[in-house]
DNA sequence: GGGTGCATGTAATGGGTTACATGATTCT
DNA sequence: AGAATCATGTAACCCATTACATGCACCC
């Protein structure tokens, strides 16, 4: 058995445990499943499965159609589910996850007045809708797929989107306010001061 | 001027902005700076200095030393505090950041007993320490840093960091208690438990 | 003598997204 | 008529890490 070391196929021997399907399928069942901390595109997920097919770890079964393109279904051979076994065995490591807005915000000395304060209000707006959207998919969740012995695991999973999205939304709280503080302290200091943007949108919600 | 679409040569300007430096003093810096949510390694960074200073974003003066190679010491030009300016009001756009944990986490009810709880242990010991390390940051920072006007930014990526970690460290403790509850339904459901090894095979919706 | 730090850089390699290419079907 | 969906795949490109290559100074 080869080493599968990427993430990649692993992810892929991953969600075809949850059913057999075609390459065109895990694209489609990303964004209701890991769509949330992980992502896969066409590029990535057509190649990997054919070397897969080739290294043992899937077999595929071709369904003819009328019409579209044959679909490629691919389910794990017992050898793809001990592999899959095993990396899920494997310490996961930090790595450093990039995060543009802190860097943003790490600079804000050098930025334009209002730029980093609407970054953060963005980032607010964003994590409020997810907030929303992750106690929407728990709802459907717990009712669709009731029985899957697999659902305390996906429960988690949103469960660390959500602590996450709100302790996003507290610090950008807390930052805005901070903002605020400094803002006033500029104006205080100030030589010439006119209508620098004092004023926090409040809108739908 | 020219675009300069990618943020790693932002990262850049940004971090010579706080003063001149040379690529490898760069490499130093993150760790100390923009290093928990931020990276850039010597194959990115030189061969960025060297465009960006083709670009006109940057001017490099070079120091002659005693046996060690000449430093190339990098500062802004107006250019290049200008892009610098321009690439911080763009609004940055939401990625997806790759999570193997929660990916680990997703996939958890075909891991081998204790795998995802060791996960998840490691996790909060991991986020533990950062919390400890984020306090003793910030002490650092505001007395070594105290009368840098761009301290406050610093302080709120820090406070970031402070955010991300406790709910992780929440996260964790929620988990464990729930895998916690997880294997205790598994034992009651197995009237017959002798190996725990045993059979969790078969099924199937 | 050997490891670490200073200091530069390039090349190989891997990971990933986007755009391209094809083409029938179904919906608006 | 035109767009979206189904369905496959490849190629070009971007981004990033790692390993390599060099070489002196300093400390143990």
């Amino acid at each position: 058995m080869k080493k599968m070391g990427g993430a990649t196929p692993n992810a892929l021997l991953g969600l075809l445990s949850i059913h057999p399907m075609s390459g065109y399928d895990v694209r489609q069942l990303i964004p209701r499943s890991i769509g949330n901390f992980w992502n896969e595109s066409y590029g990535q997920i057509y190649p990997a499965l054919k070397q897969m097919s080739v290294a043992g770890m899937v077999s595929k079964k071709t369904e003819r159609q009328k019409g579209r393109p044959d679909r490629h279904v691919y389910s794990l051979t017992e050898d793809g589910r001990a592999q899959l076994r095993e990396w899920l065995e494997v310490p996961v490591e930090h790595e450093v996850r990039r995060n543009e807005l802190l860097l943003k915000v790490f600079f804000g000395g050098q930025a334009g007045p209002g730029a980093i304060r609407r970054h953060v209000e963005a980032s607010l707006e964003k994590n409020l809708a997810e907030l929303k959207l992750y106690t929407a998919m728990e709802k459907q969740l717990r009712k669709e797929e009731a029985h899957d012995p697999q659902l305390p695991y996906w429960l988690m999973t949103l469960n660390a989107g959500r602590h996450l999205s709100s302790a996003t939304v507290r610090w950008c709280r807390e930052t805005l306010a901070e903002l605020d503080r400094l803002d006033a302290a500029v104006l205080v200091k100030g030589t010439a001061v006119k209508k620098v943007a004092g004023k926090t949108k409040r809108r739908k919600s």
